[in-house]
DNA sequence: CAACTGCGAAAAATCGATTTACCGTCTACG
DNA sequence: CGTAGACGGTAAATCGATTTTTCGCAGTTG
């Protein structure tokens, strides 16, 4: 019976017109909430929608309009929980909105980026978050902005001269991870990212540099970068060490960076904070229950999700002027995998510090 | 000038149908690869389409199909790594088909689930990846069910009457847990879970303790559970701890029990696997960097979304006939958190495993 | 009493594609 | 020679809403 009704075709708006004794029009107005419909006929409308459990398609609603409800989400990747957070952030406020979030991963690419992105277009979505694999100079931008697009610019990118701009703020906190560092006493501090993203890479290395050696002016900073992926980061790394560098502290400008420095620990056996001190840029919810917990900088994922789709309805209303560009801040978590250099055996293991108990 | 064409409309088909010379249907045949066009005004049309850069609007085209393009996916969360990789997955099959996939996220909140799921009957979707937040009998299958939806079960789930499941084989890869915690000598080892993801979590349960019980007769297994969230297991898991049990071993049924693990560890100071052992279900990218290396389940990703999307599809078009039920098989990782039991001190620390140096 | 003003609602156009129905033309076959 | 198909194509219907236009009917006004 049940299963009989489901295999019909659910009740259009014309099904509710007629059961409510008047034009489909109207129905659409009073569900549309328009004031100019006369109060018994609005109500006869809205018994009929109850029984009939009648719901606006949402795809022939926006076949009518120029800007459909539906947003597009472009992320580098999804299995991070930095990216993860960001997209359910977005879904759950695109959702608010009443508009529908399309979310799709570049993985890394930029020819994919662009490809998702025409996608995108021919939907022809009324916004696009997106969160380019390098920086805001990417093919991606451009198509965009070759079509007229609407869209905000998030994560690896600092400003733009034709899109909005919402990112968290780099070099502020790589400053703070410099004071941090500096002052527990180092002068030899490594510091590893991957170079193709720019923008935001150059932000936080340049910060951290900048702070530290204003605040000790004969600290040594080494940097260590690779161009695409991490395989050659973790070469140069292991090549650095294999030198005999020994700096007392790495500081990973981004989340794979922490992990390849991590794995190279314990390559060689040693530990944190005893024999090297480790901080990374972005936080992950294993870095507080490992030994030793990780030093992490936490990026502000609801602000900038909330700040990104502010801006992107915005736009999408049709306000006009220069782009913004945004800097939310982050917040550090200092943690045991820092401490001061000399405080113990530089290699070959050795104690580890005592925890907490209790 | 490009900023210019760029605020004009999209061409439509008619645009390309008048460029040609012919009519919107024509141009709709050659598109759609029908045969009947006579090669002359196919190539017309052709040009026509490359001229313009005309694409087809995905929407206005399943405007008028009973079945749109659109399959949607529901997760319980994007955070992890598991979801997230799922998603990347199923989006790029569905990709493959011509399908655009819209995800949403339930946040582990099956009324939330089911507000997702209507909403994606508005859309009229072709067909449903559901992976509920408890198991398969939900409100959300319940709904798809009443209202004739087609989708696939995945995860949390072992069989249905009504869908395609497809889960990774918790049962089978839970013996061979217990195969390898008995086999080092085990006596003692305490299973944690969330009983809410009933299915599932008991299936891991159910095949480790058989497993174990007859590799071992007189092997001890404890268990706790906790309701819904995590909160409470950590808090049974600390009162257990703190009553004076001391298993060997721990097996958690799933990633967040891990860490609450981990965190409940490093609270007492016991170090794996010298103090007591662990391996989780669920695999992360950091499990493998971390001093020990945690030993894990690997949940086959790519195949649970591929035979899943193969599933959907074969609904999609039509199939009749029972529900299927799939398992697929997963990997064991033993890593370093693993040991014999009384290898080391029980309590206090000790000397960590020495790691294999270059 | 004719013209005007408004209100509320119906009718029709629109969005952009797909699909059905149908129309000539030409060939083939009984 | 008449009829049946095959062929190539077009006009129109359709999908389900929204929006614009038109219309009928009251009530006012000159």
């Amino acid at each position: 019976m049940a299963q009989h009704e489901a295999q019909q075709r659910r009740p259009s708006i014309h099904d509710v017109a007629s059961h409510a004794g008047v034009s489909a029009a109207t129905v659409s107005k009073v569900l549309a909430g328009v004031t100019t419909v006369k109060p018994e006929n609005a109500q006869r409308v809205v018994d009929a929608v109850e029984l009939l459990g009648y719901r606006v398609d949402p795809l022939a609603s926006d076949m009518r309009r120029a800007k459909r409800r539906i947003i597009g989400a472009i992320m580098p990747e999804f299995e991070s929980e930095f990216f993860g957070q960001m997209v359910t952030e977005l879904e759950g406020l695109a959702e608010e909105r009443g508009y529908t979030l399309v979310a799709a991963s570049s993985r890394e690419s930029e020819a994919r980026e662009k490809e998702i992105l025409a996608r995108m277009h021919d939907w022809r979505v009324a916004g696009v978050v997106l969160a380019p694999v390098r920086n805001e100079h990417g093919p991606a931008a451009d198509f965009m902005k070759a079509n007229g697009m609407t869209g905000v610019l998030i994560d690896r990118v600092l400003s733009d001269d034709a899109f909005d701009t919402v990112s968290a703020d780099s070099a502020a906190a790589s400053a703070e991870v410099a004071r941090m560092l500096v002052g527990k006493g180092h002068k030899h501090i490594l510091v590893i990212g991957l170079a193709e993203q720019a923008a935001t890479v150059r932000a936080r290395l340049e910060g951290f540099r900048a702070q530290a050696l204003a605040l000790d002016p004969s600290v040594r900073i080494d940097v260590i970068t690779a161009e695409v992926s991490v395989e050659p980061l973790r070469a140069s790394l292991r090549d650095y060490f294999g030198r005999g560098e020994r700096p007392t502290a790495v500081y990973s400008l981004l989340l794979k960076g922490t992990l390849v420095a991590l794995s190279e620990f314990r390559r060689r056996g040693w530990h944190c904070p005893n024999d090297i001190s480790l901080v990374g840029f972005d936080d992950a919810e294993w870095m507080q229950v490992t030994w030793p917990a990780i030093a992490a900088v936490v990026q502000p994922v609801r602000r900038i999700a909330g700040e990104a789709i502010n801006l992107l309805f915005r736009r999408i209303e049709g306000a006009e002027g220069p782009p913004t560009a945004r800097l939310e801040p982050c917040q550090v978590l200092m943690r045991e995998s820092v401490g001061s250099p000399g405080s113990g055996p530089h290699s070959g293991g050795g104690d580890r510090q005592q925890p907490p108990l209790s």
